[in-house]
RNA sequence: GGAGGUAUAGCUCAGCUGGUUCAGAGCAUCUGCCUUACAAGCAGAGGGUCCUUGGUUCGAAUCCAUGUACCUCCA
């Protein structure tokens, strides 16, 4: 290294380095039964993705833990990859076809899915480009995609598997319709929003033609096209004779007839019912259990249909008719009254188009019957075999198992694992197989004789988390090949890192795929990060604006800072607000280390043999007391770790380096200026430069290796991120707080008076214990610019006292002290303590609780209690 | 409507098994310094009814209950 730049410029070195890392593959691992295995799969991006805030915090975390088990020598390895995101991925296909004035419905199949390929290949790997300039040190050749052939497969070979156990159905229910989408969705894509809407009131004239009417309350006019009969709850005095009598839908004049059901609620609305079990899920259960007629009056695109009978309405959008049927029954006389209401709505999570409960044939999962056969899923994560960070996360785990319904996982769409159910040319399945020949096996054996042109393949394809459920088994082709040596090795994973909206969809789910097909859990760890939201608590989302570019940020401020910014307000669990100052205090600490090394490698270094012992001796405990030091935080930082609390993990060493480090350490060794630096001191601080570069590397991994590999000669093939991270060693490290406390006392002295830290004083001390300053007096020269100290046992004349703990500090100074002001802060200090001895002995007194206090409780007590009368004694005394 | 969570300094959060090493950290603010590594800096300072009200206890920010507010999930 020859020059160093005056100031931390990340954009000089991040991607050479990136590019080394790469090149010489120390992110790559291979299954190794020697070593222990570190495993990660990435919760894989939409394939459609661009970075969002929500990922930077992701990946950095993720890169964070395997860094670090990386340079504690385990074989770590991080899997990246992309999910194919049916829904979104095809909805930007069509909406980019219908751009080039293509219709989907114009091409076949196989076109389509031509044009999807073509659109990935092109558009796919945007996202872990973009996660390679965070630094994210995946096993790049490990990538996956949930849509490759190999995963496709493993997605097929797992229906057919519950097929044959029985854990999937095929059956006609009422699912979540999205009909900008034109496919189902399971209940957990379902994103319910409150809305302003209207509450109309319509009256509905009996038919025996008396003219009277009942009245119902509904926010969807529209689908009383659709209704079939009323309800009132059976006990509801107001409609007791309407039991059994029939009513008229308007404008049709179809006779229905008015029920009695519990389920009613008599203080909603009116009281009356309209039951439509076309198109809600309650009064399709209604329907079911009256055996009401169904009349479905709206197609796939939410279109009325013919079965809406009235030529006014059919053809047209749901919203368009609930307008102007409004209109018509309220000038037909059939409006009683209309309210404001707020209601919520389910919109599709995808395409934000609000659901439509439609009755259809859909694919199933049985999870009652999965979970009956896999009680670990709920057991596991309960007593800890799987831990949740932050364990709170448990309780909302169980009791969504608790209530748990069954997966719908069928999707009307073409892009994504096509069902392998095979139906006869009347509709009926017949097989389920993984290809048309084995199904005409299949069938072969059964007995009946079908032709390949009879047979025709479901037209559907699976759920998206149907496949990324497989992820962590299937990354390592654990499905293809059970015995494979990656999967022996790199499963179980050890740390799963995620969104908590995902653990239903995703982890709830993988967490069945590891016992169902490995009987064995997927992950040891689960850390649930928080929503990235803006400085008012909004979420961060494209829609708003209020979301920065990472790539912006990282040009601006570095990786590292953004990685740090990112994290210093993270902890698990809580949601964080991002603010571009958090980057930025990252990027100021980045410089923080820039110029703590610019100044080391600044020093000119003579052998030791050319310094007084004096010297010699004050930078040997000036080390000394900084190992102590880095021991301690050493521990500390593990233990943190440990808790997967990495904010605070971070915080320690941002601590340890700018102020144990940099405001402590360097400036009680920094020789005077234009003094050279004693050989064994610069080495030792160059060693603990690297120590504190390897415990910072796993958070800021791009400064810490430009200074490494500046900090001594390296060859290639050397990187800090395959170096050993560092051990805590035990030390005798010297005890300097009493000197500290001195420094700070003289500090803070100067800056009340007004004093120049230029002009050097005398001072003395009077000590009980001398030892704990003799040895220490050059520190307190050094940092206080002190020219001489003495040790007396009464202050002198003419110098000013400060309190050190129980010892007296006296400089010597003529200065003029506002005397009141100095007695009223010492009489303040005296009355503070003691009210503290009051307290404390209040409790000695106590006769409870010395019984029952811990005894070390009780002997802490008491020296708290010496300590605070001494210190009194130290304050009296100063008052004269 | 149901479930879960949260409430501590201006902001973001620690505070574990109840006990003055318990009221803390970082940022922000204020004051003084451009002190030859760093103004992206240095040295200091101020700042809190630990949401309310009860209860348990010798002792409560901490445990329990109630209320309030906010967040998330589910219907």
């Amino acid at each position: 290294m020859n020059e160093l730049a005056k100031t931390y410029t990340p954009q000089d070195f991040e991607d050479k380095w990136y590019a080394y890392w790469l090149n010489q593959k120390f992110f790559h691992a291979e299954a190794n039964p020697e070593k222990e295995a570190y495993t990660i799969v990435i919760p894989p991006p939409n394939v459609t993705g661009v970075l969002h805030m929500g990922h930077m915090l992701n990946n950095t975390i993720q890169d964070v833990l395997v860094r670090k088990a990386r340079m504690q020598g385990k074989n770590a390895c991080w899997v990246p990859g992309t999910d194919h995101a049916s829904i979104a991925t095809e909805a930007k296909v069509v909406q980019l076809l219908r751009e080039q004035g293509i219709k989907k419905s114009d091409l076949s199949r196989e076109d389509f899915l031509k044009h999807a390929w073509s659109w990935k290949e092109k558009y796919g790997g945007i996202i872990l480009d973009q996660l390679k300039k965070l630094g994210a040190s995946c096993d790049w050749d490990r990538t996956r995609f949930t849509m490759e052939p190999k995963l496709s497969e493993a997605v097929i070979d797992v229906f057919i598997d519950m097929y044959n156990k029985g854990l999937i159905y095929r059956g006609l229910r009422m699912v979540n319709w999205d009909p900008q989408g034109k496919t189902a969705l399971s209940d957990e894509e379902v994103i319910h929003k409150e809305v302003q809407s209207k509450l109309y009131y319509i009256k509905y004239f009996m038919a025996d033609g008396s003219g009277d009417f009942v009245t119902i309350a509904t926010t969807r006019p529209e689908t009383i096209l659709a209704d079939v009969a009323i309800c009132v709850n059976p006990t509801d005095e107001r409609f007791l004779h309407l039991h059994g009598q029939k009513v008229l839908v308007p404008f049709l004049n179809r006779e229905i007839p008015i029920i009695a059901d519990e389920y009613v609620a008599t203080d909603f609305g009116t009281g009356c019912l309209k039951v439509t079990p076309a198109h809600d899920v309650n009064d399709y259960a209604l329907g079911q259990k009256y055996q009401l007629p169904v009349i479905d009056i709206l197609d796939e695109s939410g279109f009325l249909n013919a079965e809406a009978k009235d030529e006014r309405y059919i053809g047209k959008d749901r919203f368009a008719v609930r307008k102007q049927i409004a209109i018509d029954l309220e000038e037909a006389g059939h409006i009683l009254k209309i309210e404001e209401y707020k209601n919520q709505v389910g919109t599709s999570e995808r395409t934000g188009a609000v659901i439509e409960p439609r009755l259809s044939l859909q694919w199933w999962v049985d999870m009652k019957q999965f979970m009956a056969r896999n009680p670990q899923v709920l057991d596991a994560v309960m007593s800890d075999e799987i831990q949740f960070h932050p364990a709170k996360m448990k309780n909302t785990y169980k009791h969504w198992i608790d209530n748990i319904k069954d997966w719908c996982i069928s999707r009307q769409l073409w892009w994504g694992q096509r069902i392998p159910a095979w139906y006869d040319e009347k509709g009926n399945l017949v097989a389920v197989a993984k290809t048309e020949s084995e199904a005409l096996d299949i069938l072969k054996a059964k007995g009946q004789e079908l032709t390949a042109n009879s047979l025709k393949q479901d037209d559907d394809v699976l759920d998206t988390w149907f496949s990324s459920w497989l992820w962590p088994i299937s990354v390592f082709d654990g499905f293809e090949d059970p015995d494979n040596a990656d999967i022996k090795h790199f499963y179980p994973t050890n740390d799963l890192v995620t969104a908590p909206e995902i653990m239903f969809f995703w982890v709830f789910r993988m967490i069945m795929a590891g016992y169902e097909w490995r009987g064995e859990k997927p992950f040891k760890n689960v850390y649930y990060t928080g929503i990235v939201r803006d400085k008012q608590r909004r979420k961060m989302s494209k829609s708003l604006g209020n979301s920065p570019d990472p790539l912006d940020l990282i040009a601006k401020y570095g990786a590292d800072g953004v990685r740090m910014g990112m994290l210093l307000c993270s902890p698990a669990g809580n949601d964080i607000l991002f603010d571009d100052s958090q980057v930025e205090q990252g990027r100021n600490f980045a410089n923080k280390i820039w110029n703590a090394f610019r100044l080391v490698k600044g020093w000119e270094v003579k052998p030791d043999n050319g310094f007084s012992p004096e010297i010699l001796a004050a930078n040997k405990l000036s080390a000394d007391w900084f190992a102590g030091r880095l021991h301690d935080a050493l521990i500390d930082i593990e233990d943190k770790y440990k808790g997967y609390r990495l904010s605070e993990a971070l915080m320690s060493i941002y601590k340890l380096i700018w102020d144990d480090f940099c405001a402590w350490y360097l400036e009680m060794v920094k020789p005077v200026y234009g003094e050279p630096m004693n050989e064994s001191t610069y080495q030792t601080t160059l060693s603990f430069f690297e120590e504190l570069m390897k415990v910072l590397h796993p958070f800021m991994p791009f400064i810490t290796e430009e200074i490494w590999q500046n900090m001594a000669e390296r060859k290639t093939g050397d990187s800090i991120c395959v170096a050993n991270y560092p051990a805590a060693v035990g030390v005798d490290a010297p005890n300097l707080s009493r000197v500290f406390e001195s420094i700070q006392q003289i500090r803070n002295l100067r800056n009340a008076k007004g004093l120049s830290p230029k002009e050097a004083f005398e001072i003395a001390i009077k000590a009980k214990d001398q030892t704990l300053y003799a040895p220490y007096t050059f520190l307190i020269q050094k940092l206080a610019n002190v020219s001489a100290i003495s040790f007396v046992e009464a202050q002198p004349q003419g110098t000013t006292l400060l309190p050190v703990d129980t010892d007296e500090l006296f400089v010597v100074l003529n200065l003029q002290v506002d005397e009141a002001a100095e007695r009223e802060k010492i009489e303040k200090e005296i009355a503070y303590l003691e009210g503290f001895m009051k307290s404390v002995d209040a409790k000695l007194s106590n006769e409870k609780f010395v019984a029952n206090a811990k005894p070390e409780l009780v002997e802490k007590e008491r020296q708290k209690k010496a300590d605070a009368a001494a210190k009194i004694e130290v304050l009296r005394k100063s008052l004269g």
